[in-house]
Order: C-alpha cells, then structure tokens, then sequence
DNA sequence: CCCTTAAGGCAAATATTTTGCGTTAAGGGG
DNA sequence: CCCCTTAACGCAAAATATTTGCCTTAAGGG
C-alpha cells in the first residue's frame, strides 16, 4: 500500500497561526500568573496553581512554555512595557531626569528586581532583548523633543551606555542601588553639564 | 521534675561551624555540578542527578540551597573568579584594553552568557556582588600600576560606570555582543583619549 | 463542506521535592 | 579525656511537579 499522500515532503513549512483559541488561552495563563503574583508567598507561583487558575491543563503550560522560569520570564518582560510616554514638561532635560529617577525607583525596588530577575533568568534573549527596546523607546520619546534648531540632543545609544547601563549594572550586581545623586551625576555628564 | 539545666536561655548564640564535615560535602556537591555542566544536554543538571555524583542524598542538597537554581547561583559566581591577575605588559593602558577584550569575549560566550543567567537567576544577591567584586579587584590590580607621578589613573567606579557597564548591559539585554570597536571606544572615551 | 494540522485535554507514568525521624560528627565544657 | 549539645546528614515515605501517549477539538485552507 502507498503511504497516503505525504505532503510534509514539500518546503511548504507549517506557518504558526495567529490569534484565535491559543490566543484565548495564552492571554488566560499570563493573567493567572499576574494573580497569583500578587499573592505573597511565592511558592504558590507553581505550573499546576497557574493552569488551575487559567482553567487550563498543566501539560498545555509546559508544552507552550517548557519551564515555569520560561513563562515568569515572558510574564516579567510583558510587564516591563511602560504603560504611558514619559511626562511632557515642556523642558526636555528635565523630562529625561523625571524620568529616569522614576525608572530607577522601579528598577530597584523589590518588584522591580524579581521582575528582572525573571526577565534575565529565561533562556530565550528575546524577553530581555523587549525590556531594551521598551527603554529605548521611551528615551526616542523624549529626545524627539528636542528642537533640532537650538540644541544638539544626545543619541539614544549614548544614553544607554552613559546613563542605563551604568544603573542596570549597580542594581544587578551590587547590594546599593543607584542614589539619586549618583543618577542626576550620571544625567548631567551625558548631556555636557559643567559641573567641576 | 525540673527541665534538664536548659542552657538555651543564654544569649549564647549558636555560632555557625566553619569548615569540617559540611566543608567537605559542599566541595563535593559543587565539584559535581561543575563535572554535570562538562556534559551537554544541560537537562541531565537535575539535583538528584548531582546529589548521586557527590555522593550524598537529594535532601541535603535541598536543605542547604533551597533550590537548583541557588545552587547554580552560587557555582556560577565561583567559576567567575578570575584565576589569575590581569597580564602586566609594563603598559598600564594596554593591560586594560587586553584584559577587558578578553573579559568582555567571555561574557558574551555561551558559557558566559550561561553563567551570568545562573548568577542574577538566585534570589541571594550575594552571587551577583561578588562577581563585580571581581571584576572591581581586577581593574585595581591594573590601575594599581599606574605611576601616579606622572598621571593621573581614573577611578574604578567611572571604568565600571563607562566602560563595564554599557558592555555587561549589551550582552545582557541587547542581541548583539558588544564589537571590539565598540569596546575600545569605551575605553579610548574613559581615558580621555582625543580621537576626534 | 471536508481535510489537515497545531494545540489542548486527560490520565498514567516518571521525576522531583518535601518531610519526619533516627543517626552522626563537630565542638565545647567539665 | 569523656560527655553533652546541636547542626547537619541519611533514609524512606509522602506530596508535588513534570513528562508522555493518545484522543479530541477547532482554526484555516482548498
């Protein structure tokens, strides 16, 4: 007898589709983790209590996701997103300072630093790659406020290397999280304030 | 019948023992989460997998860390440990760029970059200290060669702050290992060279 | 409307983590 | 030097979590 029709055999690679019922059920999950997040007790924050509560089958997590450390991850970048455009205060520097010291309060705080430690522990960079982005996008927000005419405003990558990574680097590696001194020091280098 | 001399009202803190039995199960138990690592196939890294290799049981492994993840933690931060000083090329300058090319090409490695997922992935930041810690021990060693008759070193927290910062935060957060170029900037920039 | 296929449910099989309890060895005091 | 106390370990049973095989369901495409 002939193999029915195998039509696997083409190049025709199998398109992952979008939206629709895995949407439904992924959008079910990411809200349970959510919950259950705001639960203290950590160790609540199990695959079995966050399919239960998604009204969802463990294995379909496991498929989906793999590990737990995998889906906190994907929960943690998905939060991470910036839920409005920085302030507008007419004054550009001063958006890029108000800013910032919200975002390193954020970053430092107890939530702030499980998320990243969520964020950084995935295996897939992608999740920590989106936080990147997030951050960039906020700080292209502000700077395309600048009038061109007048100033000279720095490039975002400048930022990022002269203000970001510096704060990301302490929050993650030491116990003293970023002061506000040090931040505003770091804000008033970058942008060629004379502060000798 | 009165309670046997309870001795145990004395401010008499129980003082934690150092070295001994317990020494020596630690050693074998991260001796062998290291050998599991040399195998690929990281799904073989399981704690009774590890706890069979040291000769112990899984319930000392989970009583004295918790979890695989602090264990991991706390094994990556020790293989960060440098195991030997920065080169000594009789040129201060040089040793930095030579010693962070070198830095910079391990972290972006697969193992590096497997490391530094254990180490922030722990909940103790004690690990992640310790790795700057490092880091900070080496860039002293170099600048501690600087004579400062004739110029003046920077400090380490402004190399941390402008050269092993932006680094760790592209490795970490970006797609795109920091380029030689790009690292050699950062240290032209922090030494105040003109490269206008 | 039917066909194909990726994804989900269910439940059994595995693997892991947790826990209670008895044992051991390191230190300290008499 | 011996005993006493205690933290840490081993062991094994119990509790949980993870994986897997097989069947069912629903989204898209022809």
């Amino acid at each position: 007898m002939i193999e029915k029709s195998k039509n696997t055999d083409r190049s025709t690679e199998v398109v992952p589709r979008p939206g629709g019922r895995s949407a439904r059920i992924q959008a079910a999950v990411i809200q349970a983790v959510e919950e259950l997040k705001q639960n203290q007790d950590p160790s609540e924050l199990t695959v079995p209590a966050i399919a239960d509560r998604a009204g969802v089958t463990p294995s379909t997590i496991y498929r989906r996701w793999g590990t737990l450390n995998e889906l906190l991850a994907e929960v943690a970048a998905r939060n991470m997103r910036p839920d409005a455009p920085p302030q507008d205060t007419g004054d550009w520097r001063n958006d890029l300072a108000v800013w910032l010291h919200e975002f390193v309060e954020e970053m430092s705080s107890e939530p702030g630093r499980v998320m990243l430690r969520e964020v950084l522990g995935g295996e897939r960079p992608d999740n920590a790659g989106q936080c990147s982005s997030f951050t960039r996008q906020q700080l292209d927000t502000i700077l395309a406020r600048v009038n061109n005419d007048e100033e000279r405003p720095p490039a975002t990558d400048d930022l990022l290397d002269q203000v970001i990574a510096p704060v990301m680097y302490r929050i993650l590696f030491t116990n003293a999280p970023p002061e506000r001194d040090y931040t505003q020091k770091l804000i008033d280098k970058a942008l060629g304030v004379n502060s000798t």
